[in-house]
DNA sequence: GAGCACTGC
């Protein structure tokens, strides 16, 4: 393999700060190496990580660990993944492979790469995100791929040893996919000392990420990479951007939002902004005060636009089109605006300081009044990490201003450095038979980036043994616990999948799965309540939303999947269009699976039934003698309701399970379907005793 | 009769 720093020239200065092993690299100021004369390669050079490609070089060959500070700008996810080709590690038949947390940011990162490599896509730089391989097993050298698809690999090749360096970008975001594949690389590398990490993230939490990766305790040999990861620090190339603060806590964001939106539009010079508000009503009542208020004081020129990812697809495109000459364009959003969607021409920010955050309470104390075992989503204050990377939205163009509407001490002394990672807000049943099918059996002493709650393990271990999934000793069952792993769906749906063949009706049970993994099979918009019940109406089915489901899916496929039929229909194109498309990878795994693809025509007893086996746990019954619909958990005894969107809202069948619950002032239940009580001792005896069912036989 | 931050396989 070549030498990365060139022979001759001064080695790389390496700064040691003593503390934990961890290395900062400071690069000399200006680097003299004339490599290339086409446009395309001064482009490249003009690029801050340019400066650093030596030190990156030489950091890559000699520790096992690079952890890279980047702010966005830096050049960093296009440029590491070349330097690294050029430097040879994809030769000998190996692969650098760059993980982004989202599918967009893959293929856009891919198509720029192959454009400066002069290449074309899906040869020598390729990408793989789900249900799009677009690589070549011969040709591909530098693979980009979602940090889920790169899990996914490592089910066939554990080690994952077709590559020679896996750069992992985004970590910071601390997705859960990116911290359990952390952890797991963590792991490999002990098996493979040849293997490079690279940990690209944007802020300095970088040294708890270094002091993960540390591995000083198990000394390897001496003639393998050093253990201790090096920080190196790479500066963006944003503009600066001015931060103002509120002077003292205000009682109402929202409307401190409309205000401030209102007075940089007075006071200041042309130019978008950008707000950061929580959610669908906010941003909707945001719109619509600011549309008012512009109108009653005859301030012309502004165009106050939505943004969140509930929005039907042609009002999310007008984000995009460029602000007319004269006019200032507002774009009040989620924090969908904060890493997914980068807005260009914004120059004013303002940051309410709040996000709609998921937590999740496994709940073990029974007195306890909350809801428990759900994922709820609440408002809760930003992080300082989240703050910065909102500010910086208003730097992409020229010098811009950032208004916080919170107080300057509040974010100096109360606001938390960093979020909380996904890991330790979500349920983990999925991620806990992802980890126990790569044969990790210890889970609970399993070396996370960042340790979930103990009570959230146990709480996913007795789920997948409540499925039939984990045995009396926590391994994976043969062949349910495989195939359940196999299937990339959360582990009740893989369930109610696997059920299906005994019941015959696998065909229509894969529709189901595919829709319950979507958002909604329905156009969103409130304007056309009226209208969308009504074609619901079209669709209902006296069972329950799941044959609701069967029948859209039904009615589609007769239209030739036509988006005209859809849009009679108030149903979501391209929501249909993704069934279709999971719907398809579904089919191809169960026939690698050995899962006997049948319908079962009309019966929908059969198809009942075989939710009724994934979803036993959340089986409901109505309170004798209710007169609003109040259920009870069977498991808990927590009240629920039936969510007035399903078909069944008002009907309330005797006894239901349902697929998900919404927390608001009440527990909604989210797709429901009516069961027989008896389908739950025969789906799960061990989880359901006779004399807990009927406690009360006379009434039902 | 009510309300869904955002990803991903």
């Amino acid at each position: 393999m070549s030498r990365f720093w060139k022979p001759g020239t001064e080695k790389p200065r390496i700064i040691d700060d003593e503390e934990g092993g961890v290395l900062f690299y400071s690069a000399s100021a200006s680097s003299s190496s004339g490599y290339g004369f086409s446009s395309m390669e001064k482009q490249r050079q003009r690029l801050p990580v340019f400066k650093y490609r030596t030190a990156i070089l030489y950091l890559v060959e000699t520790r096992a660990t690079t952890i890279i500070v980047g702010e966005t700008g830096s050049g960093k996810t296009t440029q590491i993944p070349q330097y690294l080709k050029e430097a040879g590690w994809a030769e000998g038949g190996r692969m650098i492979a760059c993980t982004q947390p989202r599918r967009l940011a893959v293929q856009a990162v891919a198509s720029r790469v192959a454009e400066e490599m002069g290449v074309k896509l899906g040869e020598e730089v390729g990408y793989t995100i789900r249900f799009e391989d677009v690589t070549n097993n011969d040709l591909t050298r530098v693979k980009f791929l979602t940090d889920g698809v790169l899990l996914r690999e490592m089910m066939d090749d554990p080690l994952l040893s077709k590559y020679s360096v896996i750069m992992v970008d985004e970590a910071h975001e601390r997705s859960l996919s990116t911290d359990i594949l952390l952890g797991l690389l963590k792991k490999i590398q002990r098996r493979r000392p040849e293997l490079r990490l690279i940990i690209s993230s944007a802020t300095i939490e970088a040294k708890t990420m270094a002091a993960f990766f540390s591995t000083r305790r198990h000394r390897g040999p001496d003639n393998g990479p050093k253990k201790e990861p090096a920080i190196l620090s790479v500066e963006g190339r944003g503009f600066s951007v001015q931060i103002f603060y509120v002077e003292a806590p205000i009682p109402d964001y929202l409307r401190a939002a409309v205000s401030t939106v209102l007075s940089i539009h007075d006071q200041e010079p042309m130019g978008d902004i950008l707000v950061f508000l929580t959610g669908q009503d906010d941003i909707d009542a945001a719109v619509q005060l600011i549309t008012e208020e512009a109108q009653s004081s005859r301030k012309q020129g502004l165009i106050v636009l939505p943004l969140y990812s509930g929005l039907p697809r042609a009002d999310q495109d007008l984000i995009f089109s460029p602000t007319p000459r004269g006019k200032r364009k507002v774009v009040i959003s989620t924090n969908i605006a904060e890493t997914s969607l980068t807005l260009e021409g914004i120059v004013y920010v303002v940051d309410s300081g709040f996000s709609k955050q998921r937590f999740y309470n496994p709940g073990f104390d029974e007195h306890q009044s909350e809801i428990t075992d759900i994922e709820n989503l609440i408002v809760a204050p930003v992080s300082k990490a989240s703050a910065r990377q909102r500010t910086g939205r208003a730097g992409r163009i020229r010098p811009g201003k950032c208004y916080r509407l919170y107080t300057e001490e509040y974010f100096v002394k109360e606001m938390p450095a960093e979020g909380i990672p996904e890991m330790q807000r979500s349920n983990l049943v999925s991620c806990v038979i992802q980890l126990k099918a790569l044969g990790i059996d210890n889970i609970l002493g399993f070396d996370w980036p960042a340790s979930p709650s103990p009570e959230a393990l146990i709480r996913a271990l007795e789920v997948l043994y409540s499925l039939g999934v984990l045995d009396d000793d926590a391994k994976l069952t043969s062949p349910a616990g495989f195939q359940v792993a196999e299937i990339p769906l959360d582990p009740m749906i893989s369930k109610m999948v696997l059920a299906s063949v005994e019941f015959g009706c696998s065909e229509e049970v894969i529709t189901i799965a595919a829709v319950l993994s979507i958002q909604s099979v329905w156009f969103p918009g409130r304007g056309v309540q009226k209208e969308l019940d009504e074609a619901k109406l079209r669709f209902a089915a006296a069972e329950g939303d799941h044959v609701t489901f069967l029948n859209v899916y039904k009615g589609f496929l007769e239209s030739g999947k036509s988006s005209n039929w859809c849009h009679k229909n108030f149903v979501n194109y391209h929501a249909m269009k993704k069934v279709t498309e999971i719907r398809l990878q579904l089919r191809r795994i169960a026939q690698r699976l050995g899962i006997v693809l049948k319908s079962c025509e009309s019966d929908m007893q059969a198809v009942r039934k075989a939710i009724t086996a994934g979803f036993f746990a959340n089986a409901c019954r109505l309170e004798p003698f209710s007169h609003n619909g109040l259920y009870k958990t069977i498991r808990s005894s927590q009240e629920v309701y039936i969510h007035p969107s399903s078909v069944l809202f008002r009907v309330n069948p005797k006894w239901v399970v349902f697929h998900s619950i919404v927390s608001t002032d009440r527990q909604y239940m989210r797709n429901v379907i009516s069961i027989d009580p008896s389908w739950l001792t025969e789906a799960a005896p061990h989880f359901y005793q006779r004399q807990l069912l009927n406690p009360n036989p006379s009434q039902v």
